[in-house]
RNA sequence: GCGGAUGUGGCGGAACUGGCAGACGCGCCGGCCUUAGGAGCCGGUGUCCCCGACGUGCAGGUUCAAGUCCUGUCAUCCGCACCA
């Protein structure tokens, strides 16, 4: 027996697979189909870290398993190459970002490739090749085309010292990561699309897929639907100020209003307004910060109040005062909220910080004065004219029943959710496909112009002004109107990266159709994806964006579901060894290569998979990998105690049928971990024994395909295995042969282990009761107690509840 | 702040619908083998006052029985819309 070489054989069986296309998915296969999907990579410079194959491993084990199940399975890659880490780069260098990408994407492949997955690389894509985003511009100008993009002011955060528009990320502690000067609001034209329209479709439909709970969730949450109502209060200006709430029952004990520091009153009301510089020095501090810093600093609430003016409360006729603050938020509601401190722990701070009454409407907690009173399925209506008595839940609807007939207001049900901002001042992006004309606005481009590419340009950096580096290519912004044949300018601003990556994986179905995104063909057989796997950092934007755009897709006719995913799960991080995110930063990093190299690919792969909870994080540990390559070994090692004999030996028998049962459910179920483990128990057993019979060892060859394909795979054909074991068939289990004739029980006296016993399988309760109570050592633990009850679990156990 | 999650030996973790807490692996301890060992094999390993008792972040509660259910609380992690 050779010892095990992982380096040649890993290597061999790659070329092999890669040869005989044994990973190919065949459109319109007589099989039945599987589509299995992972979040494609971003190939950024750094390379593949310890913690993308987690995912892809994951999903290659399930895709292996459904092969050899007889499915015609879709295991696809591709490359999500659009986006700053890559434009930035570029910069820097001053080299193309389409250079850094092909490198990039080639060091990629080559570490994918090393790891043994079986993806079928011949339907690769890539985001950044103008054959792909013709068609992400082609979705594009069919929402254009229905009314779901248009053109609004939205902020950005603006450097005043680098004189750009910068991401979120690139701004720290509100100044710019790379030059440390003030980062500002700054408003700025932007192309939206209106995924609002679709906010409660996309809650409606979670109910018809298989996603984790956890998933469903966050996704509820962020578009975050609330059904309240919109109330009108009269100004003392005479305006009408409209605010939202949730909280219709409690108007009676409003005792101020607020409106955010952006709300168009404020601009309108300035000559009525005594103190409006001061106002005016609020909204400047306030456009300085974020929206994230607003309402996470509002522990320690700030505002102004609007000096000569009053609000006037619809319900009592209470004059209130007007503040603004900038906890209140232009963009959700209407922008101005009636603040009911009693029973908003918000209002609350704020009224104690600014010395407001606090008018108790709802009774039942402790003393307002102290503290906000929320509960809203406990408490009477008290202090609230027709209202009082009622419960909360009867008191809302009452209340904005009284606000509709009095023309006071109405309900209403609003989302959190916002719609997309779709532009951005980059280059390294999809060019938005409009033109535009000073006589008919903007025009979509012809579908036959598509795809519009990207120009050539000398330098990568935003303009002067935020413009997007593309303004800089004059030759390719004037062109004509293809309405009126007048002049027209191109759109300069970029799509985001997540234009890409909203419906590659239809794509996939049909990468290299010239004629459609996919052909209906492709879409009928293989949509929709049966399992998609990726990071919990996705499962609120990407998730939505895709879903959004998959809805949209199916309403013009293009895709045959409502939605794109059936089953979604995600996983955990893999952190550094020191329990920290893995970063350069923090010199923290495992590079896969030299893991690779050291212990091949197929101990790296079983090590991710044992490593811990597949939907947990969890740290590296050098030690833990070794761990796993020795049991590689020791399944290598067992060669030399195979026999030559057919079929399971009699005392391996259950132990090999309820292994496969653990392994074959433990894989759908996501519990790698387990899986493993199982495996090695047997491994130990046959260990122990000494012995294996050929089908024996064989059958534990197959279980571990799916983890550690390259070594499998070589005994496979040592012991005379027909064909790829890859694509052999899923070992077998026989229920009834996976329990045991004979169980443990466990005896307790009032629920302390007394004893023991081996009793038959099948025995019923009385039978156990008694074997129970004639144990000798029960009947000692018991002596001279009175027996109250006996609990009797057949299977399990048996308590002895004595006084 | 809002939303989602997590907390079990020295470490990673296991425990199906409430029913033997600690599977499997790492580490550690002891032994065997070896010229040698950061190799291999065998055995042991939650804690303690080791007959027995105590143990799943903390404090209560429900139950014959709680890691699992309920109430409260603390800590940590992820996301928060221009990172992907």
């Amino acid at each position: 027996m050779e010892s095990y070489n992982f380096k040649s054989i890993e290597k061999k069986w790659q070329d092999k697979w890669e040869e005989a296309k044994i990973f190919h998915a065949e459109n319109g296969s007589e099989k039945p189909k599987y589509y299995t999907l992972i979040e494609f990579p971003y190939p950024s410079g750094a390379g593949l870290h310890v913690g993308h194959p987690r995912s892809y491993t994951a999903l290659d084990i399930v895709a292996r398993k459904r092969r050899m199940e007889g499915y015609n399975v879709l295991y696809p890659i591709g490359w999500d190459a659009f986006g700053l880490p890559t434009e930035n780069y570029a910069i820097k260098n001053n080299i193309h970002p389409r250079i850094v990408t092909a490198a990039n994407i080639e060091n990629f492949t080559r570490q994918l490739k090393m790891l043994g997955f079986s993806f079928d690389w011949s339907r690769e894509i890539n985001t950044t090749d103008p054959k792909y985003y013709k068609w992400t511009q082609w979705i594009f100008l069919q929402l254009f085309k229905k009314g779901l993009a248009y053109k609004q002011e939205m902020p950005i955060n603006w450097c005043t010292g680098c004189k750009v528009g910068l991401s979120n990320e690139e701004v720290v502690n509100g100044v710019c990561e790379r030059c440390g000067s003030e980062v500002v609001q700054r408003r700025k034209s932007q192309w939206m699309l209106k995924i609002t329209e679709y906010a409660q479709r996309l809650i409606d439909d979670l109910d018809e897929v298989n996603y984790l709970e956890k998933i469903k969730t966050q996704q509820k949450n962020w578009i975050g639907r609330s059904e309240g109502a919109e109330v009108k209060f009269r100004l003392s200006t005479g305006d009408e100020m409209v605010v939202y709430t949730t909280r219709a029952d409690t108007l009676f004990g409003a005792t101020y209003t607020v409106m955010s520091p952006e709300h168009p009153l404020v601009e309108k009301m300035k000559d009525s307004i005594t103190n409006y510089a001061e106002v005016e020095a609020y909204k400047a501090e306030a456009a300085k910060k974020s929206e994230f810093e607003r309402t996470e600093l509002a522990k320690d609430k700030t505002g102004v109040k609007l000096e000569g003016i009053y609000a006037v409360n619809p319900a009592n006729g209470e004059k209130l005062p007007v503040f603004i603050s900038d906890y209140v938020l232009v963009t959700y509601g209407t922008g101005a909220i009636m603040a009911v401190p009693a029973h908003d722990s918000r209002d609350w701070d704020f009224a104690k910080k600014f010395d407001l009454p606090i008018i108790e409407v709802v009774a039942g907690g402790e003393d307002v004065q102290k503290e906000a009173y929320t509960d809203v399925y406990k408490g009477k209506m008290v202090n609230s004219g027709f209202l009082t008595g009622m419960t909360v839940k009867e008191a809302i609807p009452a209340m904005i029943d009284w606000l509709e007939k009095e023309g006071l207001g109405k309900r209403k049900v609003n989302f959190k959710l916002r719609d997309w901002v779709f532009s951005r001042q980059r280059y390294w992006g999809e060019p938005i496909p409009l033109v535009h004309c000073d006589k008919c606005g903007w025009v979509a481009i012809p579908e036959s112009e598509l795809p519009l590419t990207l120009p050539e340009v000398e330098h990568f950096e935003p303009g002067e002004n935020g413009e997007s580096p593309l303004a800089k290519a004059v030759d390719w912004i004037n062109t004509t109107c293809p309405h009126c044949g007048g002049p027209a300018q191109r759109e300069t601003d970029t799509m985001p990266q997540w234009a890409g990556s909203s419906w590659y994986f239809l794509r996939y179905m049909d990468p290299h159709n010239d004629e459609a995104l996919a052909s209906k063909e492709a879409l009928e057989y293989w949509s929709p994806i049966d399992w998609y796997n990726g990071g919990m950092e996705h499962t609120t934007l990407h998730l939505l964006y895709s879903r959004f755009w998959h809805k949209f897709l199916y309403d013009i006719g293009v895709v045959p579901t409502k939605e794109p995913y059936m089953k979604r799960t995600s996983h955990g991080m893999i952190l550094g060894e020191n329990n920290e995110k893995m970063s350069k930063s923090r010199g923290n990093v495992v590079n896969p290569d030299e893991v690779v190299n050291e212990f091949g690919a197929d101990a790296f792969r079983t090590y991710e998979m044992f490593i811990g909870a597949f939907d947990q994080s969890t740290p590296w540990s050098q030690q833990g990998l070794k761990g796993c390559y020795k049991f590689l070994e020791r399944v290598w090692n067992l060669q030399s105690i195979v026999n030559d004999n057919e079929g399971y030996s009699e005392d391996l028998e259950k132990t090999m049928h309820k292994t496969i049962k653990k392994v074959s459910e433990d894989i759908e179920r996501m519990k790698f971990n387990t899986a493993v483990a199982a495996m090695m128990s047997l491994v130990n057993e046959f260990t122990r024994k000494g012995s294996v019979t050929k089908s024996e060892y064989m059958t534990l060859i197959t279980l571990l395909n799916p983890v550690a394909p390259h070594m499998t795979e070589e005994l496979w054909q040592l012991y005379g295995g027909s064909g790829f074991l890859s694509v052999a068939s899923w070992p077998e289990y026989d229920e009834a042969k996976t329990v045991d004739d004979e169980v443990e029980i466990v005896v307790q006296i009032n629920g302390k282990i007394r004893d023991k016993l081996l009793v038959p399988a099948d025995i019923d309760k009385p039978g156990l009761e008694e074997i129970a109570l004639s144990s000798e050592k029960i009947k000692a633990a018991a002596d001279g107690k009175t027996i109250v009850k006996v609990i009797a679990i057949p299977g399990r156990l048996v308590n002895v509840v004595v006084k």
